[in-house]
DNA sequence: AGCACGCCGACT
DNA sequence: GTCGGCGTGCTC
């Protein structure tokens, strides 16, 4: 900082990215303060209001000087002196993701900071700082050793022999620990192991050595759902370690407390969801990525980066070990594994010698039609008898249906109503439990109408079946049998979803009819028939991720039986189908997703798909689908003139997406694809600052949004 | 994205 | 008379 002059530096603040507005923005240090260092959290003023910045540097930090003659204002100051700047690396990556999702830097590095640091005051992060450092620290909910539940518990303290396997992954995680400790980059390594195999112990395994070595780890897991049981295994194995868990869920004064331990240095582990890749941790040594195939590590809205991929990139900044882990890996990280940029472990054999589920097959084409006025049929004869001779056998049974409420749409047989949503182009779906029609996409909630609303007729009928139906047909076809139904309903009320998963666990129920909620992760012990009733859907899906993520799903889901070996002996995966020998059930039925996933890729090679073939998609909303039509046609004409890559690039011919309207607005979607993701990057970073003047010659334009790298299409 | 301003309709 | 609907514009 000169003398004299009064010094000058570029905050990111949250404000989106404008043509004309270079980023971050340029501030006056008060007289007499000394400038803020790079990092630093600092309040500043922003229009009419105040806002939470972030020092980027000096006044060279800025993207390009400000106008002739402006006239800067000052900033405040530091939040809190207390509280350490952000590291240079979390500023790199937060650099990097605003660039390579194409938004704004401030906003990226504003969203991706707890939300409660931008409301708290100065004294008030004093304070929680100084008792955070003051060692009193570990906060006893910091490691919530209250939601162990009866099996992790069960885990033992002290390792037990490793598998063959296993003990193969271990030594592939202490490799790249070495090539780390000796200066070179370690390659991600890829877990590919069955559900049952073992995963989690590698996870603890790799997590032990880079603690003993005094580092902290960062693990990554796809939904809140999932940190309760494995943070009790990570409790259970580091007892005196500080465990910080980083999600949404987590009331706010405490989530800021955990990041505050990780950023602090204080926390060991930080487990988390998608947001927690962006935790500063001063001594990260480790990013471990569990389920990495799964579709909620790409944020959705806003700046929409993937963690699992922002995990790679981090690892190979700080050059730390990443371990992705997945029964079921994502074709974009096979494929990686496959050109040996990744390391893949494969671990095909459950511990504990439990047997992998023998697959049957219901055939839905061969279901006897039930008799003129008698009930339908529930289910496959043979599978309702395959489920009750289960419960004779003090076995459970898990029956998934992926579809949420009592009917999907309710119809009047008199003039042909159905309850379609007013604002979506979508049904309206009948829950019987509060009597409501329910739109699934908006949230758009009615009391159920005692009659058609549009003839009066009184004989409005259910369509189709939901988990509230079948959980209903269930106990009218099985009435000895005790029938629990999970889904997101009935985990809605806090800590419910864990007390159905307790009473599972002790017993208490004979079937479970649930969504993919409960297909997910949950490591049951008793259940030993899995029966997937209607998972034909995607099989057709106009999305060429459907059948990726079809067979993900029902792999986990056969991974939910047989999980104890005292009773995986002849423990069944049902497919009800009407496609019964379709390939992607053959798969599953070989159990063999290398199979698949090579078949897959092959496919993908031949059509030019990802990850052969690089994509950006433009979202645009209006009032009038005309307007986001028009809008995106000209987007697409503005592409080839956008920069001399633009050769490099195909734009697809603007289409609807699968639910074409949406809380009242009306969608398009754009493709633009490129064999080159930096020809794809150039084109992008030419043509958003055209879009945004295009933008102003479509009236009724709601909004636009890039997707990089989108995830569903 | 916030957060203002501004310009028209239905209330006390 | 003003309370408030959401269109428009700006943020170093």
């Amino acid at each position: 900082v000169s003398e004299g002059e009064s010094s000058i530096v570029a905050v990111a603040v949250d404000a989106p990215l404008h043509a004309g507005m270079q980023e971050p923005l340029l501030y006056r240090v008060p007289a007499g303060q000394a400038a803020p260092a790079a990092g630093t959290p600092v309040r500043v003023p922003l229009g009419r209001r105040r806002a939470l910045g972030v020092v980027w540097g000096g006044a060279e930090a800025a993207g390009a000087p400000p106008p002739e003659g402006m006239v800067l204002r000052e900033l405040e100051g530091p939040l809190a002196a207390a509280l350490p700047a952000l590291p240079g690396s979390w500023r790199e990556l937060v650099t990097f993701t605003a660039g390579y999702y194409h938004r704004g830097l401030g906003e990226v590095a504003l969203s991706v900071l707890p939300p409660a640091l931008r409301r708290t005051s100065p004294a008030a992060l004093a304070r929680r700082v100084a008792r955070l450092g003051a060692g009193l620290a570990v906060p006893a909910d910091a490691a919530t050793a209250a939601t162990a539940r009866p099996s992790a518990a069960r885990a033992p303290l002290h390792a037990t022999a490793l598998s063959a396997d296993q003990a193969a992954a271990v030594l592939a995680t202490e490799a790249a620990a070495a090539e780390r400790a000796a200066g070179a980059t370690p390659a991600p390594i890829l877990l590919f192991g069955a559900t049952g195999s073992g995963k989690t112990e590698v996870y603890l395994r790799a997590a032990e050595a880079a603690l003993a070595a005094g580092g902290q780890v960062l693990v990554l897991v796809p939904e809140i759902n999932l940190t309760p049981q494995l943070e009790a295994r990570f409790t259970a194995r580091f007892p005196g370690r500080v465990i910080a868990t980083l999600h949404s869920g987590l009331p706010p004064a405490r989530r800021l407390d955990h990041w505050l331990l990780a950023h602090l240095g204080h926390a060991d582990l930080v487990l988390g969801t998608r947001t927690a890749v962006f935790t500063p941790m001063p001594r990260l040594s480790l990013i471990v990525v569990d389920e990495e195939h799964d579709a909620s590590f790409k944020q959705q809205e806003g700046a929409r980066w993937s963690a699992r991929d922002l995990a790679v990139w981090r690892g190979r900044q700080l050059r730390v070990p990443v371990l992705l882990g997945s029964a079921t890996p994502s074709l974009e990280s096979w494929a990686q594994a496959d050109a040996g940029r990744y390391r893949r472990v494969a671990m095909p054999a459950r511990i504990g010698g439990g047997a992998w589920p023998v697959v049957r097959f219901a055939d839905l084409a061969a279901l006897p039609r039930p008799a003129r006025g008698q009930p339908p049929v529930v289910l496959a004869p043979e599978l309702l008898a395959a489920i009750e001779a289960r419960r004779g056998r003090g076995q459970q049974s898990l029956v998934l249906l992926n579809r949420r409420g009592f009917a999907p749409v309710l119809w009047c047989g008199a003039c042909g109503w159905k309850s379609g949503c007013p604002h979506c182009s979508a049904w309206r779906v009948f829950h019987k439990s509060d009597r409501t029609l329910r739109c699934h996409h908006c949230g758009f909630t009615e009391r159920v109408p005692r009659a058609c609303p549009d003839c009066g007729n009184l004989d409005i009928a259910p369509l189709g079946r939901g988990t509230e139906k079948l959980a209903e047909q269930l106990a009218a076809a099985l009435p000895q049998a005790r029938i629990a139904r999970i889904d997101a309903d009935t985990a809605r009320r806090a800590g419910a979803l864990q007390r159905d998963l307790a009473a599972v666990h002790a017993g208490d129920v004979d079937v479970i009819v649930g969504t993919q909620i409960v297909a997910k992760g949950h490591d049951f012990r008793r259940i030993t028939l899995v029966a997937a009733v209607d998972p034909d859907g995607a099989l057709f899906s106009s999305d060429f991720r459907a059948p990726e993520r079809l067979f993900a799903l029902l792999m986990q889901a056969a991974g939910r039986a047989g999980r104890d070996a005292a009773v995986a002996g002849g423990s069944e995966m049902w497919v009800q189908t009407a496609f019964p020998h379709h390939p992607l059930y053959a798969a599953l039925a070989a159990h063999d997703h290398a199979a698949f996933a090579a078949r897959q890729l092959e496919e993908r090679a031949a059509i030019g798909l990802p990850p052969f073939v690089h994509l950006a998609l433009l979202r645009a909303e209006a009032k009038e689908l005309a307007v986001a039509e028009a809008f995106a046609r000209e987007a697409a004409g503005l592409v080839a003139g956008a920069a001399p890559e633009a050769a490099a690039v195909t734009v697809h011919a603007p289409v609807p997406p699968a639910l074409r309207r949406l809380a009242g607005a009306e969608r398009v979607q754009l493709l633009l694809e490129s064999q080159s993701r930096p020809a794809l990057q150039r084109v992008l970073a030419a043509w958003l600052p055209q879009l945004h003047a295009l933008r102003a010659r479509h009236r009724g334009l709601l909004r636009y949004a890039v997707d990089v790298d989108p995830v569903a299409i």
